[in-house]
DNA sequence: AAGAAAATGCAACCGAGTAACAAAACTTTC
DNA sequence: GAAAGTTTTGTTACTCGGTTGCATTTTCTT
């Protein structure tokens, strides 16, 4: 798994984690607007053109270990288990990111993440970005969704974009409870049950509730 | 309808027309990222932080028209005819835009229309200010919805995300299709086409294709 | 050890957006 | 209709994100 590493690539690979790691910290210090670009430089001892050259913008610099996450969803229909339907498979694997806290389903009270979460939900340039990425996961989800097997292009390019908007408007929600006080263990039933009701509706349509 | 006109008003209204009017016309020229607002400013023979009173970025100097279409989902659930379904008034109201080539449903060859599409969906600041036009929508739908009696808040909120996002990524799909050089009359039929698979899919969900 | 290739720093620059304050334009009042 | 009050404007100067060109250093190759 691990790369071809020579010495060149690891002290790469440090500075960008160091420029990252740095960034956030003063981010959650100080408020992601109240830190300059050239602050992050000038902690890590590199220049403003480096920085630039390992991270394409500020927002980036907040967003390096969320980008992990691209492609979950189409990894989660790709691999499924046989027999299993996309939709199913990722119902189940929703759950069970909820009940490993996982930070990307907002439903995390470790003082970081929450402030981590606060930043990000409450920054729009930072949610701008962020559904930059959403839309490559959406692209990629699309194409697990058409390779398997149900409906032409523009379905499952409808129902990847149905998909990961309901996953953002989970976070969303998860985040806003824990937000509003609440603690972990007392939503995450809670969570679970929307995340449910979400995944019916998704399945079942808006026809019930909406009409047709 | 029409407001209190003094003077001072009525010059107000003259100088946002004509700031958006010649940044537009510009940017169609030139290309978004080839003219600085400097430039529009200048043009319009104002200064820049005059201009920047009047739209709080670069992306609103070309979004302003678009801004009239605020909350346009929400009035069409909001004002259906007694007896109809909030989904089959919106699905007859985009069938029905679509009949009229509004802009906003990305199917209009008029050449300086197709212009400001391509640039729109080219543009990813442009695209990015657009979704926070559209978070605003989805709110308002979302309200909309719920007042129309289905449902909790979080089935609302959910069924509103789903609509708009569906909204977008036809009106994309339909300016594709223009840009890969499709004519109207050509594109149109399939583009009702798409719309009531869309709407298909939307009523009565991903289960059929992708399983529950 | 020498030279190619890649990464860095420096300095200067561009463009978006903002702050401070004084000047001008409109509105109101007498 | 002039004076006083309010709102809008221009000027200047600034901050910050992001880029460019080029010389210098560091790593990789042979």
């Amino acid at each position: 798994m691990t790369e071809e590493t020579g010495l060149r690539e690891r002290k790469k690979q440090r500075t960008r984690q160091a420029l990252s790691d740095t960034a956030v910290e003063l981010f959650l210090k100080r408020g992601f607007d109240q830190v300059s670009v050239a602050d992050v430089a000038a902690a890590v001892e590199v220049s403003k053109p480096t920085l630039f050259r390992y991270f394409p913008a500020k927002e980036d610099l907040a967003l390096y270990r969320i980008a992990d996450h691209q492609g979950e969803a189409a990894r989660v229909v790709t691999g499924r288990p046989a027999g299993r339907s996309p939709l199913a498979a990722l119902r189940t694997h929703f759950h069970e990111r909820l009940d490993a806290h996982d930070p990307v389903t907002g439903l995390n009270d470790n003082a970081t993440v929450r402030a981590f979460n606060d930043m990000l939900y409450t920054t729009p340039s930072l949610l701008a970005r962020l559904i930059r990425y959403a839309d490559r996961d959406e692209e990629l989800l699309a194409e697990a969704l058409a390779a398997a097997g149900g409906g032409d292009a523009l379905t499952a390019g409808l129902a990847a974009a149905q998909i990961i908007t309901v996953h953002q408007r989970l976070a969303q929600e998860n985040w806003r409870k824990l937000a509003g006080g609440r603690r972990i263990a007392d939503a995450l039933p809670e969570a679970h049950r929307d995340a449910d009701r979400a995944y019916d509706l998704l399945g079942a349509g808006l026809g019930t509730e909406y009409g047709r």
